[in-house]
RNA sequence: GCUGGUGUAGCACAGUCGGUAGUGCAUCUCACUCGUAAUGAGAAGGUCGCGUGUUCGAUUCACGUCACCAGCUCCA
């Protein structure tokens, strides 16, 4: 007799051997309901696992992260399984559950249109109805690569002779489709009620760019129609914040073709932006202890080499001149380092002079490869608050932690604080070309890195092979409208550049030791938080980030004199403020000011002019009645030095 | 760089199965002098991304190229 307990309490016992779903419908048949998966000894099973051994068994619904990756990686393979009957010659990669939805990589070499989706999508739910059992079964590995052999799949061939001599090779099969998969998955094709194909796009067999370019079908699945919809609206109304549209058609920025890819325009309210962040950065750096240097845009290729960027970041500068034909060769800077290194050789230094900042509002280029760009995410020249930090070994944790408290700072004071996650990024052993030094520095610099971290409880993922060429990274990422993750903020121990530039200090015992370097942005580069700001209030910046922030609309031409008086009190006063001189309608004007997000509008008439006041409208709340321009000033100022968040 | 898609007026989009193009908003002019999300009338605005080819004729077809979008790879 075996006992299974489930996680409310309830036991029952069972002869020998009986499977997870029996169990649950024997003990509460209601907890059936919805089931997709269950978690057995905490490991998580399809429902038709059998059990051999006393248990403790949970059932899984749509609720859990777990069941949404069991619907949607059984969905997967119905996508494949229809994919298989429609196209028999496609070749299958694989296909798991990802975040929101699933996909699966196929081989065919004629790819698929949008109309080649309707087919599948329709092959689909013939395979949802016909309510096919999912069967688990194991091979031996030798039977397992021969099985996928006679089934011509060679992708799966590939797969099965990279796992591990001891691994279990389990199999699905639904019907007629058979696919290698460690599982688990529904019972059936059945609950999968509800699912989209979402696009199909290219991606590297095994994620090297090096191996062939398969097709991507992104899909994703609800176990009903609401849900379905629902995400899809969701979707909709994520992508309207998307800033590569928003930012444009609000005029933050525009590209011309001539100037070329990854080269935006700032117009007028995008740089507004940028310069307040970067006066209230530098400002607030210059509070924390950090000196400003101004280093140049470009140096010869010499520099580079010292760095041993030249050798391990080449293709990602802008090189100008052939070093075979030209006496010089100069390179846009891609990064600050080398440069504010110098600024440290300027004289010998002391353990006295340490921890020495120094910062610098840094532009830089890129030569990114012609796919990557994206709106002002990822472009060519972009501008940095960088900074790098020389310091002893014993001052290494405090100078890190109070670079971090920088950092957090600002993405409290910007309203990114709660958006963000955290990635230790480390170097990849496996991939030793990337890197510089040696196995005992990287080890040495990524446990100080790894107790820093540990010490101040920052919720952090590990990244192997994330690192910079020099050290390891605290990398804090934030996803854009459609989920993708950017790096915003980046904090880095290097203790191997300063040894390549000769960057020394006179210690307490008179020897000459390399200081430890901290490589930091306080709010990363200012494009990519720009467009993340337009994304995160959807154009509608709080007070004092808003590039306008009054808009004044007098009723009519007759109070043109008035609304003059009132711009210049509150423009005397440093608020932003624009007047709308048109001779339009008033509903027109505001709604206008509306659109554009103008934190707060005036409306001046004839009642001000007697009551000499303003009527205040917000763009959040509405009409709010009038108010003396004294005390509209003291509400604007308020909401500036307190950096308010309300929009 | 790779896969797929897109490119028509400032913006959002029609359209031409090959005979040089429209609608709405925005812009300009005139009238209205207005009270909390669009007043009315008129005018102007496009070598249909760029280049080459096919053709009597190309915005439409083909090829190339540039830019934009999603994804992969890469990265702040």
């Amino acid at each position: 007799m075996i006992t299974i307990k489930l996680n409310d309490g309830k036991t029952a016992e069972f002869e020998n051997s009986v499977t997870v779903y029996d169990a649950v419908r024997t003990i509460d048949a209601e907890l059936t309901k919805g089931a997709l998966g269950a978690v057995v000894n905490g490991e998580v099973t399809g429902l038709t696992t059998t059990v051999t051994t006393d248990s403790t068994v949970s059932v899984l619904t749509f609720n859990d992260d777990e069941g949404k990756r069991i619907l949607r990686h059984t969905a997967s393979h119905i996508l494949a399984q229809a994919v298989k009957r429609l196209y028999p010659e496609t070749k299958l990669a694989i296909g798991p559950a990802i975040d929101n939805g699933f996909y699966y990589d196929f081989d065919n070499d004629n790819g698929f249109t949008a109309e080649d989706l309707k087919k599948i999508e329709a092959e689909m739910k013939k395979i949802v109805k016909e309510n096919i059992k999912l069967e688990r079964f194991t091979l031996p590995r030798s039977e397992a690569i021969k099985l996928m052999k006679d089934m011509n799949e060679p992708y799966k061939v590939e797969l099965i002779e990279d796992l591990p001599e001891d691994a279990e090779i389990s199999f699905y099969k639904q019907g007629d489709f058979t696919d290698l998969c460690a599982g688990p998955h529904l019972f059936s094709t059945a609950p999968v009620k509800a699912f989209k194909l979402m696009s199909v796009t290219g991606a590297y067999w095994r994620g090297n760019e090096n191996n062939k370019m398969l097709r991507r079908i992104y899909g994703t699945a609800f176990t009903n129609k609401d849900d379905l919809n629902e995400y899809i609206q969701q979707q909709e109304e994520a992508r309207k914040r998307d800033h590569n549209k928003l930012g444009r058609e609000l005029g933050f920025f525009t590209t011309v073709d001539t100037i070329g890819q990854g080269l935006p325009i700032l117009l007028p309210k995008g740089a507004k932006v940028i310069q307040l962040l970067q006066r209230y950065v530098e400002d607030y750096e210059y509070s924390k202890g950090w000196q400003m240097t101004k280093t140049p845009l470009m140096a010869k290729s010499d520099l580079y080499k010292v760095s041993v960027h030249w050798d391990h970041y080449q293709d990602g500068m802008i090189v100008m001149g052939d070093e075979e034909k030209d006496k010089e060769v100069f390179a846009l800077r891609p990064m600050t380092c080398p440069f504010q290194y110098q600024a440290y050789l300027n004289k010998a230094r002391s353990y006295r002079d340490l921890p020495l900042r120094y910062s610098e509002t840094s532009t830089l280029f890129r030569n990114e490869a012609s796919g990557e760009m994206h709106g002002l995410i990822r472009v060519r020249q972009f501008t940095i608050s960088e900074g790098h930090l020389m310091c002893r070994p014993d001052q290494l944790e405090a100078e890190f932690k109070s670079c971090l408290e920088i950092a957090m700072h600002m993405l409290k004071t910007v309203g990114l604080y709660e958006d963000v996650s955290y990635r230790f990024s480390q170097w990849d052993p496996d991939n030793r070309d990337k890197y510089i030094g040696t196995e005992e520095q990287w080890d040495e610099a990524q446990s100080i890195m790894k107790k820093i971290l540990d010490h101040l409880e920052i919720p952090y993922v590990i990244g192997i092979g994330e690192a910079a060429f020099y050290g390891p990274k605290l990398d804090i990422q934030i996803k854009n409208v459609f989920g993708k993750e950017d790096t915003l903020i980046t904090l880095q121990i290097d203790q191997m550049l300063a040894e390549k530039f000769g960057m020394e200090y006179t210690d307490t015992d008179g020897e000459k030791k390399n200081p430890y370097i901290i490589h930091r942005t306080s709010i990363g580069c200012y494009e990519r938080t720009l467009a993340l700001l337009i994304e995160k209030y959807a154009g509608a910046f709080p007070t004092w980030l808003a590039p306008t922030q009054v808009q004044i609309i007098p009723v009519s031409e007759k109070h043109f004199d008035y609304a003059e008086k009132i711009h210049n009190a509150l423009k005397n006063s440093g608020v932003r403020v624009e007047t709308d001189w048109r001779n339009e309608k008033l509903g027109y004007k505001i709604r206008e000011a509306q659109l554009e997000k103008v934190p707060y509008m005036l409306i001046l008439g004839d009642k001000e002019i007697e009551e000499n006041a303003v009527s205040v409208r917000s763009r959040k709340d509405g009409d709010l009645g009038s108010q003396s321009i004294e005390e509209f000033i003291a509400r604007i100022k308020d909401d500036v030095d307190n950096k308010t968040l309300n929009y």
